[in-house]
DNA sequence: TCAACACTTTTTCTCGAGATTTTTTACTTT
DNA sequence: AAAGTAAAAAATCTCGAGAAAAAGTGTTGA
C-alpha cells in the first residue's frame, strides 16, 4: 500500500559524469591515465604509492583496482599485487580481429533497426568530427583529446541502434583496450592515414543503410590502425612481453 | 638428487582449485550462490548481512562483489549498495544470440587451428559427457552437478583451440550468464530435448572438420535451450523486470 | 485522506592499524 | 664464485570502527 514507486531508474548509464563515490571517482582517474600512457604497461600498482598520488585511502584504492580488472586494463595475481595490463602486438592483434567481429555485427544490427533519428545522430556526430579533423593539430594535447572524444561519439553514434546490449558492452571494452594502442601510434608515429575520408564512406554507406558497404569499410578502417601499430620501433611494443616489473631500480647497469 | 621443480605453472586456469586468498575463496562462493539461484535475481546484497554467512570482513566481502560485476553477475549503483543481477526474458534472448556469434566465431577458428591433440579432447570430453548422461538423474543434485561439469569441459574443449584470448574470453562470460538461467529450466521444466544426439552430431562435425556444419548445429544447440526458457511459466522468468528488493522483510511476525 | 517535514534507524562507504606473505639482503658453505 | 639458507624489509591482505548517505518511521497540518 506504501508504495511510493515514483522512481526513475536510469540503469544504463548510471554513472555518468558525476562520480558519487570516492571509488568510482578514483576507478575514472586511473583508467585514464592507464589508457593515457602516464601508467605504462607492466608497471606494478603498489597501493602504498599510488594511495598519496589519488588521496584515497588504501581500502579505496583497492576497490577501485579491482573494478579496473573488469575492463582488463589492471590484472591481478594472487597475492602479489596489482600490475596495469601488459601490451603486445599479438594482443592487439586479437583485439583487433575480435573488435571487427563485434563492431561490423553492432553495425549490422545499427543499420537495420536505426530510425529517422539515428540518422540523424550519426550525420550530427560526423559533422562535430569532421570540424574537429579541420582543425586537428597532432602537436596540442587538448586538439587531440578533442578529436579522440568525438571519434567515440561518432563510433557510438553509429552503433547505438544496436539492441544488444552485451554486444554493446563488448564494443566499449574493446574500444578501450585499442584506444591505449592508439596513443602509442600517435605519439611515435606521423599521421598517414586519411581517417576523414574513411569517415567519410563510412557515414555515407551507414545513412545509405547499406549494411554490407558499411560494415566493409568499417572492417578496412580498423584493420588500419593495427598497420599503424605494426610499424612501431619494436622495443615500444614488443617488450611489454618479457617485462615483469616496468619499475625495477637495477643498479648495476650492463649487459652480461 | 632431488629435483624442486615439481611446480607447475598452470597461467590459464590460475585460481582453479585454491584461492589464495579470502577475497576470491569469498568470490568463487558468491559466484556459485548466484549462478545456483540461492541468492535470488535482482535481490539485494547487504554487506553486513552476508559477512557473517561468508565470515569475512566487510571491506573483503566488498571486494569480492566488485570482482563479481566484472561477470555482471553483480551489479552497483552510486551509492545503494549491491544487488545480484536481474534476469529477464529479454536479456536471456540478447545472450543467446551474442553467444550464438561469439561461439560459433571460437568453433570456427578451433575447428580450423586444432591438431590431433585437440581433436582427441574433444573426443575424451564427450565420452565422458556421454557417461554422465547414461546415468543422469535430474532428481539428484550431485548427478546434475557432475552433468553442468562436464558439458562445460566439452564446450570447453571444442573451442579450446581457438586461439583468440578475447573470444574465449566472452565466450566464458556468456557461458556463465546462461548458466543461470539454465538452472532455473532445469528445476521447473521436464528434459524435453534430446541432448545427447546434439552433442554427437557436434561432436562429429568438429572431429570432422567440418567447419559450418559443426557451427549450424553449434547454433542450434545454443538457441534449443531459449526455447527452453520460453516456455517457462511466466511468473519465474518475468517478474525480474519490476522486482527491485527481494528481500523486504515486512515485520509482523516476530524476528529473531 | 493525503502530503510534507523532521527524526530515527539502517546501510553503505571510508580510513588506518595489525597479521601474513612475498621479496630482498646478507651470510655461510661447498 | 655459485648455491643454499636465514634474517630483514617491504608489500599485500584483512579486519573493525567511525563518517556519510539512504531508507524507514512517525508526526503535523491542510
Amino acid at each position: 500500500m506504501s508504495e511510493a514507486a515514483t522512481r526513475r531508474i536510469t540503469a544504463s548509464e548510471e554513472s555518468a559524469d558525476a562520480p558519487k563515490t570516492l571509488v568510482e571517482g578514483a576507478y575514472h582517474r586511473l583508467r585514464r591515465d592507464i589508457i593515457d600512457g602516464k601508467l605504462k604497461p607492466g608497471e606494478k600498482l603498489r597501493v602504498e604509492h599510488l594511495k598519496t598520488h589519488y588521496d584515497v585511502g588504501a581500502g579505496t584504492l583497492r576497490e577501485a583496482l579491482q573494478l579496473l580488472m573488469t575492463d582488463a586494463l589492471v590484472v591481478a595475481q594472487g597475492q602479489r599485487g596489482f600490475n596495469v595490463a601488459p601490451i603486445s602486438l599479438s594482443d592487439f592483434e586479437d583485439i583487433t580481429r575480435t573488435r571487427v567481429l563485434i563492431e561490423t555485427e553492432a553495425l549490422r544490427q545499427s543499420i537495420t533497426r536505426g530510425t529517422d533519428e539515428w540518422e540523424a545522430n550519426v550525420l550530427g556526430a560526423f559533422h562535430r568530427l569532421s570540424r574537429a579533423e579541420e582543425r586537428l593539430d597532432w602537436q596540442q594535447t587538448a586538439s587531440r583529446e578533442d578529436w579522440e572524444v568525438r571519434n567515440q561519439s561518432f563510433h557510438e553514434a553509429l552503433i547505438s541502434a544496436c539492441p544488444s546490449r552485451w554486444i554493446r558492452h563488448f564494443q566499449l571494452l574493446l574500444y578501450r583496450q585499442s584506444e591505449r594502442y592508439r596513443r602509442l601510434s600517435m605519439h611515435n608515429n606521423p599521421i598517414p592515414r586519411d581517417v576523414h575520408a574513411e569517415h567519410q564512406k563510412l557515414c555515407d554507406a551507414a545513412v545509405a543503410r547499406d549494411v554490407d558497404r558499411a560494415c566493409a569499410v568499417l572492417t578496412e578502417h580498423i584493420i588500419r590502425t593495427l598497420d599503424g601499430i605494426r610499424q612501431l620501433p619494436s622495443n615500444i611494443i614488443e617488450p611489454a612481453k618479457a617485462v615483469e616489473q616496468v619499475t625495477k631500480p637495477r643498479r648495476s647497469a650492463s649487459g652480461k
